[in-house]
Parts: structure tokens; C-alpha cells; sequence
DNA sequence: CGCGGAAATGTGCATATACACGCATAGTGA
DNA sequence: TCACTATGCGTGTATATGCACATTTCCGCG
């Protein structure tokens, strides 16, 4: 082999294919003005809660930091609202609003056609399983 | 089910594994200075030679604008060069630099290990054909 | 040769992601 | 009560990503 740079590099092809298969989303989700990564976090918070942002994080795998920059572009419009903690006044609790609610509502059959179409060819199993072996590996 | 919002989503366990394993890679190839993404796009350069942005963009199936910011830090860095095209003056030719053929040498082995430590997990065949399949799916 | 469409870029804007620091509050042991 | 440590957050900085628009240059046709 003349050249090492054509071995493929396992983290390059699974970047490659998030960003094809967070393109769908996005434009399915697009006429519900969220992106996937917004949804995510609704849908997260939908299940917990009213909830620190620190522990948000932490459910969602993300960076502390990223998940409290993430927030504001839900708070600027009101999906979510951001109180301080009542027993621990360093905690910021995060709540889903109303608006909040009827969005997740509103995007929920966009996301499903999304879901749907990747699930006709791809296994969701398959990779969900990948994924948590690719995180233990990580 | 009270809650619909417990349905694991496709993309999301997608994007939360990148996120795991990209982190994996930048902490590997930390030492090189250089984070997976630009390694990618210097290996890609090395193997392709002196190309258009926008063709560079195509291989690496990322967006176009988003290839010529990737870019940047590499050329301020002086691992590449951007050059007017010869035959065509909108053309932006890319070329990869000494430093930036050594930037890889070095980077090299630190990309090799993270490597190794997925495969010792996760099949990478299985990795290329997920991903493969979830692009074609997008 | 001149014109109109196509191709290659650049720019502005918004979000996503993570690391290094620094601040404030909570809790704990002497 | 008073340090000391641990915890929850915010900020600064840098990169990664993509869309909408505007600009420049090329090329084929009349």
C-alpha cells in the first residue's frame, strides 16, 4: 500500500452517516420549526420532568455546558422555562412549558415519518445495539 | 403508554453515539494537536491530492460551506494551502503542506490506537455496512 | 462577440459540541 | 462557627454543521 490515508476510519463513516441521518430528520421536522437535536430534548424533559440541567445532561449523554447552550434557543421561544431551584438555589430547574408541550405534539408525526422511513431499510435494533456497544467501547 | 416520549429515537441514539466515540478520538489524537475531523480531512487530501473545495466537500459528503470553514484552522495553521485555480479562476485548489503531511505521520498512531480499541469491541465491518445502509436509507 | 444559465465560492446567521476556568452555594468536620 | 471540599453553573474560546443569499467566473449559443 503506497498510501496508509485509505485505511477508513470508523469514527469518520459513523460521523458521515449522523450527519446524513440528522439531515433527514431535520428537514422531516422541518414544518414543526424544531431540529432533531431540539425534539430530543423536549421529548427528555416530556419524561422527567422538571429537571436540573446538570441531570438533563447526564440523561442525554451531552455535555454539561452544551446541554445549558442547547436550552436557549427553547427558552428564547418559550418551549421551555428556567427556574431557580427552590431547595438548592445553585440548581437550575428546567420545565417544560405548555408551548413546549404542543410543540413536541406537533413534530411527533413528523418525527415518526422520519423514524419510519429509516426503520424501512435499517433495523432499529441493529442500531441501537451499535450504538451502545460503540459508547461501552468508548 | 402515558407517554409517547419514551420511543428510543433512531437518530438520537445515532447522534449520541458519535458524540461518544468522536470524543474518544479527539482525547486520542490530542497529543497530534489535531482533532478526528481534520485529521480526516488532511488524510483525505493526502489521498486525493491538490483538490477543489467543492469537490473535496463531495468526497467528505459534507456540505460544502461547512468543508471551506473546516478549512480554516488548517490553513492557519499551515497544514494546507488554498490556491486560485490554474484552468478555472473560481476555483479554490487545496493542497496539503510538508507540515501537514507530517501532521498525519504523527497523528498516525495515536488514530491507530483509538482504532484498536473500537475494533477490540465492535466489528468495524459492521460499523461501515450500518452506516452505509443508514446514508443510503437518508 | 455578447448573453444567459451553470458552476465554484463567499458570507451571514443559527445551532451543536466540548474544554478550561472561575464563581457561588451546599454540606461537612473540627 | 469556620475553613474546606464538593457540587451546580456560567463564560470564553474554538470547532463543526448546514441553510439562504449574493458574487464571480465559465461556457455554450445565437
Amino acid at each position: 500500500m503506497d498510501h496508509p490515508s485509505t485505511e477508513p476510519c470508523t469514527c469518520s463513516a459513523l460521523r458521515r452517516a449522523t450527519r446524513a441521518v440528522t439531515t433527514a430528520y431535520d428537514a422531516a421536522l422541518r414544518p414543526s420549526g424544531l431540529r432533531v437535536t431540539q425534539f430530543a430534548i423536549l421529548r427528555l424533559l416530556d419524561r422527567l420532568g422538571p429537571t436540573p440541567v446538570t441531570r438533563l445532561a447526564a440523561e442525554a449523554a451531552l455535555e454539561r455546558t452544551t446541554m445549558a447552550r442547547n436550552l436557549d434557543p427553547l427558552e428564547r421561544r418559550g418551549l421551555v422555562r428556567i427556574a431557580a431551584g427552590e431547595a438548592d438555589a445553585r440548581e437550575r430547574v428546567v420545565v417544560l412549558t405548555e408551548p413546549g408541550r404542543a410543540a413536541i405534539a406537533a413534530a411527533m408525526p413528523h418525527w415518526r415519518a422520519a423514524q419510519a422511513r429509516i426503520a424501512a431499510r435499517v433495523e432499529p435494533g441493529a442500531v441501537a445495539a451499535l450504538a451502545e456497544a460503540l459508547i461501552a467501547a468508548s
